[in-house]
DNA sequence: GGCAAAACTGTCGGTAGTGACAGGTTTATA
DNA sequence: TATAAACCTGTCACTACCGACAGTTTTGCC
């Protein structure tokens, strides 16, 4: 049970130390497990293409850069599962669901990526999609069985790797933006647009010009840290800054 | 090995069933691993109180009215520390870190709580405070080592009963709410949007047109009887409609 | 197979929202 | 009496949204 050890000394520095840094942690891993490579990323898909947050892997950097620039991100299928749930996604089995996306497949067989892996979907508070790709080193006819056998290792592992970098982010993140509290008039226009008036229609409400209506929402929006008034919206009623009418 | 054949036999029902009630999960748990009692809760905390979303246990119900009650839940410091991160809390490093708090964990001990136990946070779309209490069924000394032992047992194991539960989120609640039910496909894009998405870039993101986004958000709003989508989110926000993932 | 519901797509024209430019007025507090 | 913070307003250029037109394809169920 040299492997059992492995797992669990890997565990207490998981747990105990504050911050693991990527390259350690994949390394770890690939002494504990048999494991090919890892890729962990944190993005945000926006217009302008996604914003990368942060992206640690093991892969040969160029296969990487292939795997971008042919735009295999928006269509990887394992990557649109991620996003439609929080469960492991196995890539066998999205294989088999998509075979339109074979293509893909053979491409990252080429890359030697390999097609024996699995996906682990982690939380962000944000809307962001963060994974751990994990892609395996062990005979194809092995791979079902040694991922049903260390799924909660890799599944307890991922979480806490994520949740270490989560952390210093924070810390970053505060210090950078403190609490901003909205005003009386921020409030007061978000709260009307909640209900569905237009710009012109809150001027009219307020007594104030359909302008004013808009410097206030953009101040809202600013502080809020939010790209659209519905964003707006949708965070003051989570946070419930907005009184219910 | 027994202990390990029936945590992998678990896992396979986790896995493979699309929902597992609440009672089931806890109660193969319980035969599972020693485990005195269970407590699943995903609830949003606001200003005005909170708002429970789910809340499943296997304690004596007095005694968690009790603990309702007397507002433990504001005072935890064991949901405090849940409430900050992603990482398992064992409650007794907590207790000891907060030696204020030690009328609570008296109380809970007299309420058959016990306190030899871990909490683990669970991810939510939304910025809501969901957990898994597990309360220890062996000898405090032994608490340490068994807790180290089947950590990763019960993080998979939350996690996918979490996710089991969350998917099956918006048909529960669309059945509460009456009349209008949202389909999947308007749920998703309501979420998307209430995250600052545009049209393009929700559909990016799903893999569909633009056009086919707008569809979408347009049935939603006609559903919920609103004339912007910034009311539409406002409207799905409160009502808990926002798609989990 | 037939039917309904859901998922999906295209185009046009008008209105609403958004960022960046550049200000002035009132009110509370140091 | 400074000084900041809130409150208030105008214009321009651009992008996003929204309603109404008119469909096709897929999925699930009887």
């Amino acid at each position: 049970m040299t492997d059992q050890q492995a797992f669990f000394d890997l565990l207490d520095i998981m747990e105990n130390e504050k911050l693991v840094e990527a390259k350690r942690f994949f390394a770890l891993m690939r002494s504990t497990f048999s494991i090919a490579n890892l890729l962990y990323a944190d993005v945000d898909i926006l217009t302008s293409g996604f914003v990368v947050h942060r992206l640690h892997h093991t892969f040969n950097v160029s296969a990487v850069r292939t795997y971008l620039d042919e735009g295999f991100l928006r269509i990887d299928p394992v990557l649109r599962s991620i996003m439609g749930g929080v469960r492991p996604v196995d890539w066998a089995s999205v294989r088999k669901l998509h075979p339109e996306s074979e293509p893909l497949f053979s491409a990252l067989k080429r890359l030697g990526a390999g097609t024996d892996g699995v996906t682990l979907p982690l939380a962000t508070p944000t809307r962001r999609l963060a994974f751990l790709a994990i892609h395996a080193d062990v005979p194809a006819e092995e791979w079902p069985a040694y991922r049903r056998c260390h799924l909660r290792d890799f599944q307890l592992l991922a979480n806490l790797f994520h949740a270490s970098l989560l952390e210093n982010d924070d810390q970053i993140h505060l210090s950078e933006h403190g609490d901003k509290t909205l005003t009386h008039r921020e409030t007061e226009v978000l709260g009307w647009a909640a209900a569905g008036k237009s710009y012109w229609e809150i001027g009219t409400i307020l007594g104030i010009s359909e302008r004013t209506v808009r410097f206030f929402m953009t101040n809202a929006r600013r502080k809020l840290n939010v790209v659209s008034n519905t964003q707006a919206v949708a965070q003051a009623v989570r946070r419930d800054l907005i009184p219910t009418f």
